[in-house]
DNA sequence: TTGTATCGTTTGACAAGTCAACGATTGATA
DNA sequence: TATCAATCGTTGACTTGTCAAACGATACAA
C-alpha cells in the first residue's frame, strides 16, 4: 500500500462526500450540515453552541455563521444563558419542526445512498467510517 | 432507514473526508487534491485541463487555480497546444518528481487510514465507495 | 467570408470550512 | 479584593470547492 494508492482511496472519500452532500441538499432543501445542526439542537431541546461543537466536531466559527442563517430563516431562536452570559442557548422553532417533518415524509426511498447500497452494505460502511473517524 | 439515519451516515462521510484530507496534508506537505492532480498529470506525461477534469471530476475553475499555484511553486509547466490554441498543455517538472518521490519514501506506514483499518477493511471500503460514487 | 455554435479556459461571486485574534464573562488566587 | 487565567462566542483572513458569465479559439454552414 503505497502513497499513491492511499491518495486514490482518500480522493474517493472526498468525491463521495461531495456527491452525497450535494444530493442530500438537492433532495431535502437543507444543507447536510444545517440539517444535522437542527437535529442536534432539536434532540437536546435547548443547548449551547459548545455542545453543538462537541457533537458535530465542527469549528466554532462555522457554528456561529450557520446559526445566524438558521435564525434569519426562522428555524432557530437564540438567547443568552441568564446564569452564564458567555453562553448562547439555542432551540428550534415550530417552523423548523414542521419543515423537518415535511422532508422526512417526502424523501423516503429516493436517496442516492439507498439506491447505491444495500442495508448490509450501509451498515458495513458506517462501521468502517466509525473506525476511521475514531482514530482522530 | 429514515432521513435522520441517512443524514448521520452522510455526516460521518463528511467528517471522514475532513479528517483524512487534513492528515494527508499534514503528513505529506501536499494537499490531497494537488497531490492527485500532480499524479494525474505525471502519469499522462502531458495533458490538457479537460483531461484532468474528467479524471478527477473536479470543476474547471478549481483546476485553473490549483495549476496556477502549482506553477508558482515550480511543480508544473503550462503552455498552449500549438495545434489548438484553446487548450493548455500541462506537465510536471523535475522538482515535482523529486518532491513526490521524497514524500513517497518518508510516509510509508504512518498514515491515519493504515492505522485505523486493516488491508481487507481498506479494500472493502474502497469497493463500497466505488459503488456509491458510480451512482452519480 | 461571415456568422454562429461550440470548445477550453478563465474570472467573479458565492458557500462552507479552517485558524487566529479579539471581547466579554466568569472563576481562581495571591 | 484585585488581578490574572480560562471559557464561550464572534469576527476577519484564508482555502477550496461550486456555478455562471465571459473570453479567445476553432469549426462549420450559408
Amino acid at each position: 500500500m503505497d502513497l499513491r494508492e492511499i491518495s486514490r482511496l482518500l480522493y474517493q472519500i472526498k468525491l463521495a462526500e461531495q456527491n452525497v452532500a450535494s444530493s442530500f441538499e438537492r433532495e431535502t432543501g437543507f444543507s447536510l450540515t444545517r440539517y444535522e445542526m437542527l437535529q442536534v439542537v432539536k434532540e437536546r431541546g435547548v443547548c449551547s453552541q459548545r455542545v453543538i461543537k462537541e457533537e458535530m466536531k465542527i469549528d466554532n466559527a462555522a457554528i456561529t455563521r450557520h446559526l445566524k442563517i438558521l435564525e434569519e430563516k426562522g428555524y432557530v431562536v437564540r438567547e443568552r444563558n441568564a446564569e452564564n452570559h458567555r453562553e448562547m442557548f439555542v432551540r428550534v422553532t415550530e417552523k423548523a419542526e414542521q419543515d423537518l417533518g415535511h422532508c422526512e415524509r417526502d424523501e423516503q426511498t429516493n436517496h442516492l445512498v439507498l439506491q447505491a447500497l444495500s442495508a448490509e452494505e450501509i451498515q458495513h460502511l458506517s462501521g468502517l467510517l466509525q473506525k476511521l473517524n475514531s482514530h482522530t
